[in-house]
DNA sequence: CCGCATCCATTTTGATACTG
DNA sequence: CAGTATCAAAATGGATGCGG
């Protein structure tokens, strides 16, 4: 796929909203904390750290409607309910590793960067508010 | 918080912050228009589709502070500036175009998940409303 | 031509309370 | 324990007008 033929509008457009789905805040930290293995409601909440009930929720539905995540409900009392990754769910895990490993091995340049650029905005805001 | 003595976590957060960045809707677009070669504002505007001015700007400055994009002014009348991958946005360049590769292989498998589980959605609502 | 600032509508998110 | 409903807050996106 060279970017010379990345020009087919339809495609673009799918490929940005289905990116939407997977790069967004939550999604991607439950795919890889289901990449760990079964989970179930209150394990996955914990283990993200910081994400709402709702968002829980929502994050998973979205995953499960694109056949990302199956969710398995055990009629007990207490209810429990299992979610793990499907087929489709472990190969998108695998490009999203991916993703995460390219963050971490430049994740020191990106930081110095935006500090860079953070510090430089800083003395332009100083001599221009003087 | 330094992660001084948290491992895991602290990467976790990072990578999840970075991928917001690269995730969201525009910046994956810019990126991939931009591998092309060095651009102009509104020639990216052009090229990128449906964006707004404020939206570009937005996003190109944080491409920029990130370190992804260089942003050269030509002091002429009428003013000109360029866009243009660094190193680092060339790399990620490779990441992102992977991860595009994925969902353009999956999508339909994505999009017949949706599908049926719209459907099934449907049925549900419909037995439950009838 | 580039792009920033402001206002406004829409969307998203989080906190809380309640049900099975 | 798992999940829904509701409301308020916040981030986001778009349109317009101004300034370099």
């Amino acid at each position: 796929m060279t970017p010379s033929h990345m020009h087919v509008p339809a495609d673009c457009r799918t490929v940005t909203e289905l990116l939407s789905r997977v790069g967004d805040k939550w999604s991607v930290q439950v795919v890889v904390q289901l990449g760990e293995g079964t989970k179930r409601f209150n394990e996955l909440r914990r283990d993200v750290g910081g994400i709402s009930q709702r968002m829980l929720t929502l994050t998973l539905r979205g995953l499960e409607r694109d056949g990302l995540v199956t969710r398995t409900i055990y009629p007990t009392i207490p209810p429990r309910v299992e979610y793990r990754l499907t087929e489709l769910g472990c190969s998108l895990l695998k490009t999203v590793r991916a993703l995460g490993s390219w963050v971490i091995e430049n994740r020191q340049q990106i930081m110095e960067a935006r500090r860079r650029f953070d510090e430089a905005a800083g003395l332009v805001s100083r001599s221009d508010a003087a």
